[in-house]
DNA sequence: CGGCTTTACG
DNA sequence: CGTA
DNA sequence: GCCG
């Protein structure tokens, strides 16, 4: 038996995997998991045709015992070949690691890497020794002697995996940086942002490139880094972190040390970006339209008029209102949109609820567009209700542009709402000026020539309406970061096999959906820590 | 070398 | 293809 | 680009 001091019980999972904040702490990052053990080369031959017959008819023999083969350094191919191994010798051999786990078995880790390693795949805390409730942390010695036996042996401390001191105290910098965005704390502001700037261009260039694959993995280091609640002093800190790899560690060194990165200055300067910057800015403006428009020679907005009426009509919009949407908007601008808004909705339905999601709801002071998300619990109140708002809105002249996409068609044929209606638009926004303080009163004035005087700004502004049952799934899916999003879907559906949208989350082995009363809920469905909207800023 | 969130609408 |  |  290994580590048995201080077995307190599990913890629940109160902050399990998150940063716990407190700043200032040793942060010792260099060299601590012995690196230079683990890429000792073992030379391990393709273990040929392994008969892998299915086992389901068979029982595990020892209903006490349940393997966890660690995959890190052992690889799948290995896994694989051992999982079918103890199988065949009547084991029980979990895929995923889990309460019901008593042994883990791996191979050229530390005990501490181990769980580690757990814990960011899993999202959930280990606390090891093998006392009740806990699994034993075991080298692959012991599943060797065990399958030579036929039977689990006793587990000997020459087994258990040790806990050195260095690396208890040590695993406090870096335990607290799991590998997936959901599981981490990630605020507004940070201790990182020329770096993580820096990042974002080259992640900028790739998408514009094509490439969405370079485009995640400069846009994961950099919400890694995020993430981090100390300002890194060298690239060493960065060496064992999730998502920091090569292209992404020479970017970090140079500007620790130079304060600028010459890749990223050249992608700055150079015609193509910003070029596809400009052109993808504007409303309606993608990559796929932007780049063929770069290839027949556009370079700027002007160069646009030389093409002909050959826009669409969001395009159009888009190009209209440019230097306003360029603009972002900010937190006060947001409150009138709000006020705009829910009067128009309560003109209908009084009871409505309006919820404010998107940046603002994360905290942010300023966005590119205004977000809201719109529900009642009877649902025919939403009938009709976002056309009926926006023409309400359109007839007090604040409706630019818009575009109502209709809610997805109920194949089931029955009376329920099943998908979510959407209001894409541009809004005309009374300014809050000195010289007139009651705003309300005064009546929007057409769009007179260019720099006329004008008592409006152009705003984008999204309405979504959700069924009530689906409140808190499109509340969570809305409020984002959009990468924050992504990675919360990939832990579902590759760590959870839960499969995760703004309508409900699929559990795809018990096929069954989760309802939700809230989001902690939903956190919770999925064995995540809460993660407050303030801190997905993935 | 496969995988990388989600996915219907217009 | 672009929208969120 | 990074991971397994």
């Amino acid at each position: 038996r290994c580590c048995t001091e201080g077995v307190e019980g599990r913890e629940v999972t109160a902050a399990a995997g998150l940063l716990n904040s407190a700043p200032g702490k040793e942060r010792l990052l260099g060299g601590f998991w012995n690196k230079a053990m683990s890429f000792i080369p073992l030379k391990r031959r393709r273990a040929g045709p392994v008969s892998e017959e299915p086992l389901d008819s068979l029982q595990s023999l020892f209903p006490d015992v349940c393997l966890f083969l660690v995959e890190r350094r052992m690889g799948s191919a290995r896994r694989k070949f051992l999982t079918g191994l103890a199988q065949k010798k009547g084991f029980c051999v979990t895929p995923q690691f889990s309460d019901q786990v008593t042994h883990v078995v791996s191979e050229q880790n530390s005990c501490s890497e181990v769980l580690l390693w757990i814990e960011r795949q899993s999202g959930q805390k280990v606390q090891p020794g093998g006392a009740e409730m806990t699994p034993h942390i075991l080298d692959i010695t012991w599943f060797t002697e065990s399958m030579s036996l036929g039977k689990p042996v006793k587990v000997e401390p020459r087994h258990c995996l040790g806990v050195s001191d260095s690396s208890v105290s040590r695993d406090k910098a870096t335990q607290e940086i799991p590998a997936y965005g959901c599981q981490r704390r990630t605020p507004l502001h940070h201790h990182n942002k020329e770096i993580t700037d820096a990042l974002e261009i080259l992640a900028l260039s790739a998408s514009f490139q094509g490439s969405e694959a370079r485009f995640l993995g400069f846009t994961r280091a950099s919400s890694v880094l995020k993430s981090l609640p100390f300002r890194l002093q060298s690239v060493e800190e960065v060496k064992d972190l999730p998502w920091c790899g090569g292209h992404s560690q020479t970017v970090i060194q140079e500007i620790l040390e130079d304060g600028v990165c010459r890749e990223v200055e050249t992608v700055k300067n150079s015609e193509h970006f910003q070029s596809m910057k400009a052109l993808t800015s504007i409303f309606g403006v993608g990559i796929r339209t932007a780049d063929k428009w770069y290839r027949d020679g556009v370079r700027s907005l002007s160069d646009l008029n030389n093409l002909g009426g050959k826009l669409t009509a969001e395009q159009k919009a888009g190009l209209l209102h440019y230097t306003d949407l360029q603009q972002s908007v900010t937190r006060e601008e947001a409150g009138t949109v709000e006020q705009l808004v829910k009067g128009a909705l309560q003109s209908f339905v009084p009871e409505v609820r309006v919820t404010m999601t998107g940046g603002f709801r994360r905290g942010k002071q300023e966005g590119h567009d205004v977000d809201f998300l719109i529900t009642h619990p009877d649902e025919k109140a939403l009938n009709g209700l976002l056309r009926k708002a926006v023409a309400w809105l359109d007839s007090k002249g604040s409706v630019l542009y818009y575009h109502v996409r209709a809610r997805s068609q109920n194949f089931s044929g029955s009376n329920t709402m099943d998908g979510h209606e959407t209001c894409y638009s541009i809004i005309a926004l009374p300014n809050v000026s000195p010289e007139k303080p009651s705003p309300d009163a005064e009546k929007i004035e057409p769009d007179l020539d260019k720099n006329s005087l004008r008592n409006w700004k152009a705003v984008r502004v999204d309405l979504v309406v959700c069924p009530y049952s689906e409140y808190f799934y499109a509340l969570l899916g809305w409020t984002g970061s959009k990468h924050f999003e992504r990675e919360l879907r990939r832990f579902s559906l590759h760590v959870k096999k839960m499969s995760l949208n703004s309508h409900g989350l699929f559990d795809i082995q018990k096929k069954c959906h989760h309802p939700a009363t809230s989001e902690e809920e939903i956190f919770a469905h999925l064995g995540l820590p809460y993660v407050l909207p303030s801190e997905r800023n993935a």
